[in-house]
Parts: structure tokens; sequence; C-alpha cells
DNA sequence: CAAAAAATTTAGCTATGGCTAAAAATATGT
DNA sequence: ACATATTTTTAGCCATAGCTAAATTTTTTG
């Protein structure tokens, strides 16, 4: 392995054949936990733990390490912050499992449910050659297999803001922009119903007291979703 | 991971989640080096060692833990021999890399020299599933991508016996069926010359003392090779 | 065949990244 | 505000898989 050069606003880090498969993990998930609207900001221990399906003392082991490395922000008791060269790390990290993923249902035939787990660990194991090469494959991609956006090489990426197709309101058409991909077997109920990206939906009715929304698909099968799935499915609104 | 079932002819072991990318990594090395001609069928601690990059100690280390895995037969002292279970895991592992070695060739248009790296870490972090969709993909290819035979699900292997292009006598007309993938920059030079499987050569002089002999490749280009080459090129004569 | 050389194994160390149990710090409820 | 509950950290353990140095066994050679 070659040492990578890590560029960041007022130092150069290198940080050599010392990115394992764990680090990048963590960072991968310490990332995504920072830019999701559910735990207010706060990145704490705990949360991480749960996320990475660790012990909490496992996870404060490896902030413990990475906040050594410079990686993050460590506030014991608080919580972390990933600094500029963790995110980078983390957005490449996140970047090769977006790659592979589209790369997996479009290439090789994969269906909703299957990919992440492959890219999972394939995303530590492929070279830059790799990901420059399914890059190509696909067009040069902005947005993954889920709807997801895809970070550039360069570590920039947006966050559309999409509104849950749960809270929609009764009559309201909406297209589908990007599924949740944390439950397997929710994104293969999801493909069996046709719900894929782009797909119109219109909510043609909603039960009340947190019940089902009545939904048509394409202007054509007419569906019951319960509001956990609903609460899955980013839709863009007309 | 799944528990993995492997059926040996007496026993039915089971080798669950214990199969770490170190093993695979011994079990093949182990495997190839029982299958060259170069070491008489003694496959002993130092030829491992080296082969794998390591210290002899360590070798001694994961050779008694595989042992105690009934991977294979330890004789200290004096060698090892692979089991059945032992080699089946082997070739499952060599036929990911033949695969994904072709893969990267055939799919992603990587070059000779640059497959064998590439493979040497995704063969550890692919599925089932991923194997069975680039065999499909590849159209069930029997022969890897330097010309390697690559094992079945089944773990059925042929070795077949070819010359080296070294041995060839002066005016001998043979074609190219398999190249060894050692040395990456061997192969570039090979590729350069358009040495491939498949490609018609003969041989039209030979000079005196190991010196080098001359080919014509292909009918048409004309060129001197050093016996290091030519050693690793083998070939099926007319 | 004995002494030297080479190969192999043992002993003991390192780092990674998990774990549990106990201690400490922070948050919560009355 | 203070006792209790929750979260987090510390302490100490485990397995994997490397390493060096020393001891042992095997092989070679004079």
């Amino acid at each position: 392995m070659f040492a990578r050069i890590l560029k960041t606003s007022y130092v150069t880090l290198e940080v050599r054949g010392l990115l394992t498969q764990a680090i990048e993990d963590y960072l991968k998930t310490i990332y995504k936990l920072q830019h999701s609207d559910e735990h207010g900001g706060r990145v704490t221990t705990s949360v991480i733990a749960s996320r990475m399906e660790v012990a909490a003392a496992s996870a404060t082991n490896m902030i413990k390490k990475l906040a050594e490395m410079n990686l993050l922000i460590y506030t014991p008791y608080h919580g972390v912050e990933l600094t500029a060269s963790g995110e980078k790390i983390a957005l490449e990290t996140i970047r090769h499992h977006r790659l592979i993923e589209l790369y997996l249902s479009q290439a090789l035939g994969y269906s909703w449910d299957q990919i992440d787990a492959e890219a999972d660990r394939l995303e530590h194991a492929i070279s830059e050659e790799f990901e420059d090469r399914i890059d190509e494959a696909l067009g040069y991609p902005t947005v993954g297999a889920h709807g997801e956006p895809i970070p550039t090489k360069q570590g920039q990426i947006d966050h559309p803001k999409y509104r849950r197709l749960s809270e929609l309101q009764d009559g309201q058409s909406a297209v589908i922009r990007r599924v949740s991909d944390r439950n397997p077997q929710m994104l293969r109920y999801m493909e069996n119903l046709q719900l894929r990206l782009g797909t119109r939906v219109e909510v043609t009715a909603k039960a009340p007291f947190n019940g089902p929304l009545q939904l048509k698909i394409d202007a054509s099968k007419e569906v019951s979703l319960g509001l956990e799935v609903a609460g899955s499915i980013f839709v863009e609104a007309d």
C-alpha cells in the first residue's frame, strides 16, 4: 500500500497503512451520524457504539485513538466531531461504498437489499484504480443506488433535503428520490412494490392516529403503506 | 458471515467465521507450493515463510494453528500437507482469485500486471453471490487471465503440464498457454511484446551458455528473449 | 563422525480491536 | 438539591498475527 497524503486546511497529515478497516468504519459511521437529523448534532459514544454494534467501552477506545490521530475532536463525556482529515477519509470511504453499491446493482444485477452488505466489505479492499474504473464504467454518477449523493473524489458532497413520504398530505403527489438503506427486508419490500428511484407516487388517503397511508404508484397500482416504510422513503413533492 | 460447512471424505467439519484472511492466504500459498514442481513435494516452514514474506517463526505459529484446525497435517521439522478440508478452502480462495483477476481484465480493462495485487485483496472480501455473478458474467470460464486453471465450485481442478518456452529447441513452434504471474514488471514486459495467451511463437535461434533465445512472435515481429522470461512462459508445442 | 551451518521451533514481546465488570461522571426526578 | 438512574470511562482481560532472539533439531561438510 502507498502512503496517503491528506491535505487539510492547515496541516498536511500523513496517514500511512494505519488506516485500518475499523478506523474507516468508525469515521464513516460518525460522519453519517453528524449529518443525520436524528441526534440533534451531538454524536456520543453510546450512539456510535450502537450503530457500530460494539460495546460502549470499545467505542471509547477507538474514539481516543482517532482523537490522537487528529481525525476527530473528542470531548470526554460529551461526544466527537470529525476534523477536516477525518471527514476526508469518511467521505472517501462513503464514495467507495456508494460507487460499489451502484456497480453491483447496475453491472452485476444485484437487488436493492443485497448491495449494502457486499459493499461494506468491498469498500475497504478496493484500490484507487478500481474506484476510478467503476466510476468511469458507471458514467461518473452523482447519486448512489438508494439515491444518496456520491461524494466527489475531492470530497465534495451536497445534502439535498427531501421530505419523507410519511409527511405528505392527502392528495399530494411526489417523486421518490432516496430510500433509507438501513433495513434490507424493507428494501426488498419496497422493490416488490415497484417503489424505485424516480417512481411517482400519490397519497390518496391517510388514516388517522398514525395509521397507514394509501398510495397510488406510478398512476396505476394502489397500496396501503405503513408509516415506518413511508418514513424511510424520501421524496420530492411537486 | 455465515457458517461454512465443508463436506470432506469422512467428516463434516464446521468452520465458522474463523476463516480469517491470513488463514486463507496461508492455505492458498501452501496449495500452490504443493503443486509446484520446484520443491520436490516437501513444503517446509521456510518455503512457506518466504512466499508469504513473513518471518519463519510466524509461519510456524500459523502452521500449528492450521494443524489444530485439521486443515493440514504438520510434521514438525519436516513440513506440511493439506487435508481434504484445507485443500477445499485453498481451492475456493484460488477460484475467487482467478475469477476476480479475469473479471478485472475482461470487464474493467485492467492490464496483466495490475490484476494480481487487486485480486489479492478482493478475494477475501467477496461473497458467494459475487463469485456466482462474475462467473456468469464471464461465461463460466475454466482458465484465468494468466492461463491458470480455475477450480470449479466443487473444488475440481486439473493441472495441464505445459513446457517452458525456455525448454524449446531451435526451430520449434508453440502456442502460449500460461504465464507466471509472480513478477508484475515481467508481465508488463510480456504484454508490451504482445506475448499473450494464444500467441504463436517460434524459436528461431538459441544462444549457447544459457544465452537468450531469438523468438518470432505471431509469425511477424522478432525479438531476443532472456531465459528468465522464457522460463516464465508456458507453451503447448506442436 | 563430529563440528559447523542451516533450518526450525520456542519464548516472549508488540499492536489491533474486541469484551466484561467496576468506577466515575453526568443527567433526571421528586 | 439530592438520591437514583444512565452514560461514559477505566482497568484488565482475550484472540489474531506479526516480530526478534535464543534454543533446539536437522543437515551438511571437512
